[in-house]
DNA sequence: TTATTTGCAAAAACTTTGCAGTTAG
DNA sequence: CTAACTGCAAAGTTTTTGCAAATAA
């Protein structure tokens, strides 16, 4: 009995069909379900090997067919992939972000991961030469740490990439969060100008409720699924990036004290939340929909809300007449 | 009448043979020789059309075999590749750089370039998942220029990597020298202490003369091969890094005025020098002994020379009592 | 002499195509 | 009812293997 989970994917697929005049059969529907639940890069004969398990009678062509369908553009629900040993495979696509492999030429294991980083790299190059992309692969080949070590490789465990690039985002808002809390912290002890001090602690629990939030949705997820925190890094961010955005105190820095008034505190904690926020929609924007983006995207309008939330205050504080 | 250019390659596949106890025979030199001079990313049956050629009698089995041993990691002169369209490739392996590729998928170009940025991330990622790398592979698919405005693809010319590396390579070293001569010429138009002026100002010369030798060297490589300037860039570099390494006068500047004397404008000339020369030097080790590596190690051993020139002369310059 | 090569043919592996019967719309 | 689909078989591709004759060391 096929359909239960993947409702979306399956109703994408038969507009997909019905868009295309094409017919909606029982096969296609048993072998897209089979291609769904299964997570990896399969060949023809994986899917062949699993759909058989369910019905003796389905032909190896029509898998084929299927899975050549679930790839075209217009349906995008499968990508075809080539992994250096010749034969053709199919991965998820739809609403998986765009990625790339590293590959154990000894077990064959691929490691999917993501980094913005290249791509930037990548649209640099392409636009030097004028060249309308339309994907791009980058795949390392190399022997993994458990073949090296001759170590059985029982761990076949396939994980569910939505999930793991949930708990990568989730990860790096939560690393941005605690660079902002030290910061915070340290403005606070070092700022000797009372108003501004108390802007800097006033920051403090609030970023601490924040960061206490993502870590519940983090564990929320990990009771989810577990064994997630077991997979390898998907998203590999540059925390440099996110250290750059963190002010430099030491520009008001004399002997260890910071000079800082209400106001320049604010703009400073403001300008913060600001760069945070901008960064994090910029960063989700190269993401299809995906629990990942989502969470990125949040965080966004988290950091924005809380920008407003500073200025409200500090138009208070004007009005009130306090410097 | 095979052997005649590529002395060198034949040579080491022969060393090749003799290590693992293989036969030299006709055929495979054929082979080899096919390869060599045909530029580009061959399949089997390519190499096999230009070998019938030479040789009716030779069967397509054995240059497969042949193509085979040559890409055998002992062996090191092809490297065995996808690019997508089903067919194993061949391609350039011995003494060129590793590289990476944007292939159009419509008429079936591939464009080669290095880019040590990407490697870097590349460095990166590899490290964290603990994974020994034997290759990679960055191949950008997409429709190039002229298909897209439907122009005729005449243009199928195969221009010879190696050089295409070693224009790329002085075009480089020209840009950091060209840099050079400017940052001097701005030091030496805003030091007001005349024994900074004077070394700032002895050092254009010095950079004017290098960077002649430097296009001359270009004009050489573009005569010897001609076109060549209309072959795509191969080495992307970023032209950042180079910048970075230029000192910042504003540091020392008021109302546009530097105020730098003789010892402190060494300091800055030689400090200048000894940075393009390290980079230089690192970025050289990337590479595989290939005209381009030759060119960047040539050009930090020049900048390493004008350091210690420099420095001759601030010692003798302080032996003499002159400040 | 002897182990490797060669080139043919045949097989294997993967993918596509043709076709008659079946089925969804 | 008709156009699309399925599953089988058959054919196309690309790559590998087996083997007798040829050949390099």
């Amino acid at each position: 009995m096929p359909v239960k989970k993947f409702g979306k994917e399956i109703e994408h697929f038969h507009n997909f069909l019905r868009r295309k005049g094409k017919k909606k059969t029982y096969q296609k529907d048993l072998i897209l379900e089979t291609f769904l639940k299964t997570e990896g890069h399969l060949s023809v004969e994986d899917v062949y090997a699993l759909v058989k398990k369910r019905d003796k009678k389905i032909g190896v062509v029509t898998v084929f067919r299927t899975l050549l369908s679930l790839a075209e553009e217009e349906c995008g629900i499968a990508r075809k992939i080539t992994l250096g040993d010749g034969l053709t495979r199919f991965e998820h696509r739809y609403q998986h972000p765009y990625h790339h492999h590293i590959i154990c030429t000894k077990c064959h294991k691929a490691i999917e991961f993501i980094c913005p980083g290249l791509d930037t790299i990548q649209d640099e190059i392409i636009q030097k030469y004028d060249f309308t992309p339309s994907y791009h692969r980058f795949q390392t080949y190399g022997i993994c740490e458990e073949c090296r070590e001759n170590r059985h490789v029982s761990d076949n465990t396939n994980y569910d990439t939505e999930k793991i690039f949930a708990r990568d985002a989730l990860k790096m808002a939560l690393s941005m969060e605690n660079r902002c809390l030290e910061f915070f912290k340290k403005a606070a002890r070092c700022t000797v100008d009372p108003g501004g001090k108390k802007v800097f602690e006033r920051m403090i629990p609030e970023e601490e409720k924040h960061i206490s939030e993502l870590n519940s949705k983090l564990d929320d997820l990990m009771q989810q699924e577990k064994g997630l925190d077991q997979a390898p890094i998907f998203l590999h961010f540059d925390t440099g990036e996110l250290e750059r955005m963190i002010p430099d105190l030491s520009k008001h820095e004399t002997r260890g004290e910071v000079n800082l008034d209400s106001k320049a505190a604010i703009e400073m904690a403001t300008q913060l939340n600001r760069s945070a926020s901008e960064f994090f929609k910029k960063y989700a924007e190269k993401f299809t929909d995906t629990l990942g983006k989502r969470i990125f995207m949040n965080f966004a309008v988290q950091e924005e809300n809380h920008c407003d939330l500073i200025r409200q205050r500090m138009e208070s504080r004007q009005l009130s007449g306090v410097q």
